[in-house]
RNA sequence: GCAGAUGGCUGGAUGGCCGCCGCUCGCAUGGUUGACUGUGUGGGGGGAGGAAAGUCCGGGCUUCACGGAAACACGGUGCCGGAUAACGUCCGGCGAGGGCAACCUUAGGGAAAGUGCCACAGAAAGCAAACCGCCUGUGAAUGCAGGUAAGGGUGAAAGGGUGCGGUAAGAGCGCACCGCGAGCUUGGCAACAGGGUCGGCAUGGUAAACCCCACCGGAAGCAAGGCCAUAUAGGAACACGCGUUGAUGCCGCCUUCGGGUGACGUUAGCAGAUGGGUUUUCGCAUCGAUGUUCGGGUUGGUCGCUUGAGUGCCUUGGUAACAAGGUGCCUAGAAGAAUGGUCAUCACUGCGCAAGCAGUACAGAACCCGGCUUACAGGCCAUCUGCCACU
RNA sequence: GCCGCUGUAGCUCAGUGGUAGAGCGCGUCAUUGGUAAUGACGAGGCCGGGAGUUCAAUUCUCCCCAGCGGCA
């Protein structure tokens, strides 16, 4: 029962939650960036929270700086339409999101978010430190 | 027209839609006596650079240290004059080097104060000396004794250079010019330049080797520093225990038996204890409040935080850097860190016959200023030089 | 943001103004029936890059580049 609809947005600030992410949190590689996500153990009525990261490796700090915002564009119009309320995200920007074409940014995007929700990553392997949820019944 | 030199400016433009961060005005609502403030919403207005970069110098500001200061050590700077808050920066000049020229480069004090070093090669690498040679004498002769430093060779560098005279051969041994040094003199604030006199080669290089001389510098940095909130809660060690004060126990006195009190202040007081005799204590013990160091917790909020050695234009002074005066302007203030996405038109570049396609440099404020250095697609302006052509 | 440190052979490091070394690793040969160990020989370096001082720079000076660390 994912309630995709009207989703505020709150960024991540501290490191600790993007720690946790990268350790607990499922993901899904993209040309132009890599989706981690995590369900939260509260209600899914609460906001999304989204977390970008573009690290020293992806260009200088005008590079970086393009990149965060373009992931921010992309989470402020898909997340907040088609994704489950209540998750925690990060998205990692890579080197070469900085002129991928928005359009195909938007559909990887969406790809990601619909292939975590359905628990596609899951399939291959029984690689599961984290329990499941009602993300894997979500997509049936 | 071609080739070049120098200085300066600019750093794609306009509009539509959806979003981000401060400021300001209003409305609604909550807290508050109020000032004020939280949330939501609407309007207005602002929102990265010439280098924001590297962090290489100089200042403001903050904290710490310190009698004022000076000196030693250490570090830096280094022709002269000026500008500046200051500088290793800038401006003007001088010397040296490069370029036909415009112009460019230049850490450019001192090597006859001292010490060190100069590998290999070479006879010799620093108070000069003499391998081959040259010359003289001697000897039958390889040679030996003496003179010499022109020539050879080595080297980055061989103790002035060129020419003439001179000589046995030579040599600043003599002379001329150049170089070098010391006085004199002219110009210049000075660095320095010009002229002339004398000396007669003595003084190799290296100071981005030690060093000497002159000048400058206390240290750390906004993660500086102040306040508030939170905190198993006031942790451990050392010092102090002189004064002031709290708790507990004991002691003295008073008591209504619950408790209270430890008075007074030497011109005093005398209820008591201890000590003293030009005087002095006011209970005693333990723990703590105090100071220093170390640790633990919070990784929050707020101030610092943007009007300043600010800047456009004009006038005046100055060759200039710059200064003074007038007038106009306000131009980011974030904190996982604000400008993005898309569409249309135009500009430029590349490819292409064309339609069109692709691209638009270097790069993101973090307390603030003055510089330096480094990166940079292009475009524009001004001044100047050389060559060619024409008048 | 501020303050420091380090770049030398494939790896870990010495070194000093005068032709750049050690250990491990690599190759060839010897030894052995063969391998290891051992021994001999050899290759491999613009000493992070660019300017400057010097007769001469890995070393001294300046400027860049890369990597690493500390400070709330």
């Amino acid at each position: 029962m994912t309630e995709t609809g009207t989703n505020t947005l709150v960024t991540l600030k501290k490191r600790r939650d993007f720690l946790r992410l990268s350790r607990g949190g499922r993901r899904w590689v993209t040309p132009a960036f890599i989706l981690q996500a995590m369900p939260d153990n509260q209600k899914n009525t609460a906001p999304s929270r989204v977390g970008y990261t573009a690290s020293k490796k992806v260009g200088n700090a005008v590079v970086r700086n393009r990149v965060k915002r373009r992931l921010r564009e992309i989470a402020r119009s898909v997340i907040s339409s088609d994704a489950p309320m209540g998750w925690t995200y990060v998205i990692i920007g890579r080197e070469t999101a900085h002129n991928y074409p928005f359009e195909k940014l938007l559909t990887d995007m969406k790809w990601a978010i619909r292939k975590l929700q359905s628990g596609a990553d899951l399939a291959p392997k029984s690689n599961n430190k984290h329990k499941k949820r009602e993300s894997s019944q979500g997509a049936g």
